[in-house]
DNA sequence: GAGATCTGTTGACACAGATCAAAACCAACG
DNA sequence: CGTTGGTTTTGATCTGTGTCAACAGATCTC
């Protein structure tokens, strides 16, 4: 598959333009534009957050969940289409969604957009690094809310609770791993029907752990990009959509896809399943 | 690609026989069979480790190295096929490889085999875990050496230098992160060519790092693993090989490749790299 | 050293999916 | 309401790679 150029030229100016153009990484920027929109809520506590059950705060002593301490605050609204963070910044926080969805990719030297994730609430976001850089661009593709995670701030806390947070992290990046290698595997797989049956069944699982509905897949990404992400073309998964549609598996529309013969589709992702 | 059955049937039982039935991971498994066979090593400081600039330790206040706390202690030694862990152990340790080559894979419902991953001196094992538990199995290539990092020895040890080594093991994680996404980035692009190129130019990167020669790649995996592993039938792995071999890209023999034209190499994987 | 077994190579063929091209659909806007 | 620009669907063709099968080499055993 030779990958669509430049797809993000046409999201990011607009993104730029809207926001902010420093996004709110650089060390010193806790204030940034989404903290001041958060307001009130970035001191809201966790306990009334609907998706702390997922989030590193469920692993953290019960009594800690009705504190926010300096290093992990809600960061905001984001508009479809903002940027987090691009490849290059300084890695200096990791972020939970709260809500919405965000895809992140690279885009190389040709210009060449690869989707690499599309991450919803109990997610992180900013745990692939390299030389204490992002390697991965982070953007909203719906409205979306996460927390900061502020990685250096944590570093001068060391006799609070962060040792029990950082212990917490290293376990959900262990999950989030796995939800990567999933996805790795179904790459892995040549059959194109495979690997999109494989990444409803995994998104699927991922609504069912935040007490959705497993058969309503909401879809904000467009077509290219989940093309782009499952490693195939744009017209092969819309003629493998097509024909699922007509098979009656699912029931595809453009803002979501239904699962209408759930064990049909776990067949079809089965090969390459991990567990 | 329909994976071959139950490869690792091959393996593991002859590896279970030879060293151990409990790997070292019982949570009071401090005590391995490998720990014994390490003896004197154990204790031998880090500072003469010759994996050190590539191990969490670089990572840590220069004066830690020379103590080796008990949560991080070498593992002794493994022999080809030897198992380190398997799917569904309890995940209470990490391990960093110093030296020779592990495979982590997972074995699905029906017995095929996925390979997810080679391991060489620098790498982190088993960070990738679901509900406290493996995910993948992981067994020795060759001759190989590691330290284990026990996180729940760490856990009780919050007083002292763990703190750092939590954070130092976060950012690990995250240079450990890059090195699945870019080979997930290959395994999105459908051309085996081009995931071939990108398997070598990647692994050519991390022997630099381990300042080993760029151009002689050591192969101690099958080619069935390889190509596993690119996701690629062993047929179109040997088919490429060939061919490359013919064009004087490479020079492949049974235990090594040697890269003879790096910038081709490096041409043909361009597409997809991520920086 | 001869046979058996495992692993890797080469060949012929078919098919899934890439590619190129065009039409249909959708949302925004004047 | 028609136009415009972008996105998705459908169609026709072609190529790469999977599949099946036979062969060659290496390794192991006795």
């Amino acid at each position: 598959m030779k990958p669509s150029s430049v797809i993000s030229e046409a999201v990011l100016p607009r993104t730029v333009a809207r926001q902010h153009e420093a996004p709110c990484l650089s060390p010193a920027g806790r204030e940034t534009p989404h903290a001041k929109q958060a307001g009130e809520a970035g001191r809201e506590p966790c306990s009334q957050c609907p998706t702390r059950h997922v989030c590193i705060a469920a692993k953290l002593p019960a009594g800690r969940l009705t504190e926010i301490p300096a290093w992990f605050r809600v960061s905001g609204v984001f508009a479809p289409g903002d940027v987090l963070f691009r490849a290059g910044d300084p890695a200096v926080s990791q972020f939970h969604v709260r809500s919405g969805m965000f895809k992140t990719f690279v885009i190389n030297a040709q210009g060449d957009e690869f989707v690499t994730g599309f991450h919803v609430a109990g997610d992180i976001i900013g745990c692939v690094a390299k030389a204490g850089r992002y390697v991965e661009s982070a953007v909203a593709l719906e409205t979306a809310t996460l927390c900061e995670l502020n990685l250096t701030a944590l570093q001068n806390d060391a006799g609070g609770g962060a040792f029990a947070v950082l212990q917490a992290l290293v376990g959900q990046i262990a999950e989030q791993a796995q939800r990567r290698l999933a996805h790795q595997l179904a790459l892995s797989q040549t059959s194109a029907q495979l690997r999109f049956a494989a990444f409803c069944v995994s998104y699927a699982e991922r609504l069912v752990a935040l007490n959705r509905c497993a058969t309503y897949l909401p879809t904000p990404m467009s077509r290219t990009d989940l093309a782009n992400y499952l490693g195939m073309t744009l017209e092969s998964l819309s003629r493998l959509v097509s024909k699922l549609n007509c098979a009656g598996v699912i029931a595809a529309a453009r803002d979501h896809i239904e699962v209408c013969q759930p064990r049909q589709l776990a067949a079809m992702a089965r090969p390459a399943s991990c567990e």
